[in-house]
RNA sequence: GCGGUCGUGGCGAAGGGGUUAACGCACCGGACUGUGACUCCGGCAUUCGUGGGUUCAAGUCCCAUCGGUCGCCCCA
């Protein structure tokens, strides 16, 4: 009875993990320019933390979260997604009392109960950044900016971000009830799923794929925001068109965890299956004094990294995922490996990759061995070699060989 | 939580009740007694996700179960 690993999870093989890292370097580099730190927070946290965060109501919470009690008989909760515990950090540690903006980025395994699909897993990896202490709309505009740089700096094409305002919680609360007087007539003739989402998140149903034409006539978001929204609505578009970032606005774009407020913004990209979200961010106001900190405000953005490996597959994106071999050595009979074995140690030493074969082959099939491993050169070294202090190094694409005093070796892999 | 679909060697993939489980790739060995990428020859699944059942006979039919995959809900 072989184990299988849990429903949902992947293991990353080699030849794959390669493209993560590479992902992960262009990531980092990139918040290096942006002046974003790293952050590392717990993989798990008080269940409670995420409740509040993220919004009692919401299907991540209800329904999604790995909730266990932990030896002590605490509630614990495997983090569903990246900004709670980051939030929680800031607070916690008191990053707020640094004299500059606290710009923050995270990288790491996520995890919700889900059925997986297409881009859906249920441990999944996701790319984020955090910015605190600025309500400066400058800021919502570099954030979309960065994630956006960085889906055109891997060399994907065709990912284009959606900007909505769903501005204060008090004019979401006011829009609900206009946007429920425009529904209500029609409720009857709504889908189950429809009618659902008109108790839970009414926004909810202007997406809806069945009746998505019934809503034409619907009233706009941005129509009822107040001065202070709109106005910072209005500054947020202007810095992006000064970056010339290009954007959409989708009046009925909402994101599925409470703590939005303003800004709110979607990648998004055909590829990935039925799904066609990337990553997702937006600004809040009332999070950071929900965890017990002090009255900052923030905004982030959370990019799905299975998401982008599937995209960057789908565009075929070509990215290395084996590093060829500098040398392979080869050894023909006892005191040829006795040689190898010290030879390789000192290559090593000297910061070349170096293999040789373990399996007692034949030279033929070590040959063929050092041509999968993509080796630049083969050095083999028999009897005769090993007794003039030589050995014969061939290059591996033209097919050359000449014979090398054995402590030049190294000078000639150069 | 709901629905579709699939599960045969390391990988891809035939076979849809009759008993030696095609083929391709990869791998190993040989032709080439010390040289890879080409060619040719040979080898490589007591076994068809798992557990039951039907049958003289089951990868092949039935049930259950586990898993993959795709979609719904939701989301990254």
């Amino acid at each position: 009875m072989a184990f299988q690993k849990p429903t949902g999870t992947q293991d990353f093989l080699p030849g794959k993990v390669e493209k993560w890292q590479y992902v992960e370097q262009q990531a980092r580099d990139l918040c290096r320019r942006y002046n974003y730190r790293e952050i590392r927070t717990p993989l798990f946290e008080s269940t409670e933390l995420f409740q509040r965060g993220v919004g009692e109501t919401t299907d991540v919470v209800q329904k999604e979260m790995y909730t266990f009690e932990d030896k002590g008989g605490r509630s614990m909760t495997l983090r569903p997604e990246g900004t709670a515990g980051v939030v929680r950090a800031y607070a916690e540690n008191k990053l707020y009392g640094e004299p500059d903006v606290s710009k923050l980025y995270y990288m790491g395994p996520m995890f919700r109960y889900e059925r997986p699909q297409a881009g859906r897993y249920r441990q999944f990896h996701q790319f984020g950044i955090e910015a605190f202490g600025s309500i400066d709309p400058a800021i919502d505009a570099e954030v979309i900016a960065l994630g956006l740089e960085f889906f055109r700096e891997l060399g994907l094409k065709g990912v284009t971000v959606e900007v909505n305002s769903v501005g204060t919680a008090e004019t979401r609360a006011n829009y609900n009830e206009t946007l429920l007087g425009f529904l209500r007539p029609m409720r009857d003739t709504l889908c189950k799923d429809c009618q659902n989402r008109m108790e839970r998140n009414p926004m909810r149903v202007l997406d809806c794929k069945i009746d998505h034409d019934k809503f034409v006539d619907a009233p706009s978001i941005l129509d009822s925001l107040d001065e202070e929204s709109t106005a910072y609505f209005a500054k947020v578009k202007e810095y992006l068109e000064i970056m010339d970032v290009a954007y959409t606005i989708n009046p009925r774009l909402v994101r599925g965890l409470d703590y939005y407020a303003h800004t709110a913004f979607e990648y998004k990209a055909q590829g990935i299956g039925a799904i066609d979200t990337v990553g997702g961010g937006g600004r809040y106001t009332k999070l950071v004094s929900e965890v017990g900190g002090p009255d900052q405000p923030g905004i982030g953005f959370g990019i799905g990294m299975e998401r982008l490996q599937l995209l960057l597959e789908d565009q075929e994106v070509d990215i290395p995922a084996i590093q060829p071999l500098d040398v392979y050595l080869l050894a023909l009979g006892e005191a040829a490996e006795v040689e190898v074995v010290k030879q390789l140690f000192k290559l090593r030493k000297l910061g070349f990759s170096a293999e040789r074969d373990y399996l007692g082959r034949k030279m033929k099939a070590q040959m063929k061995s050092a041509d999968r491993f993509k080796a630049r050169y083969t050095a083999i070294l028999g009897e005769d070699e090993l007794l003039r202090g030589e050995i014969a190094l061939k290059r591996m694409d033209t097919g050359e060989q000449q014979t090398v005093k054995m402590d030049e070796l190294a000078d000639h892999l150069k």
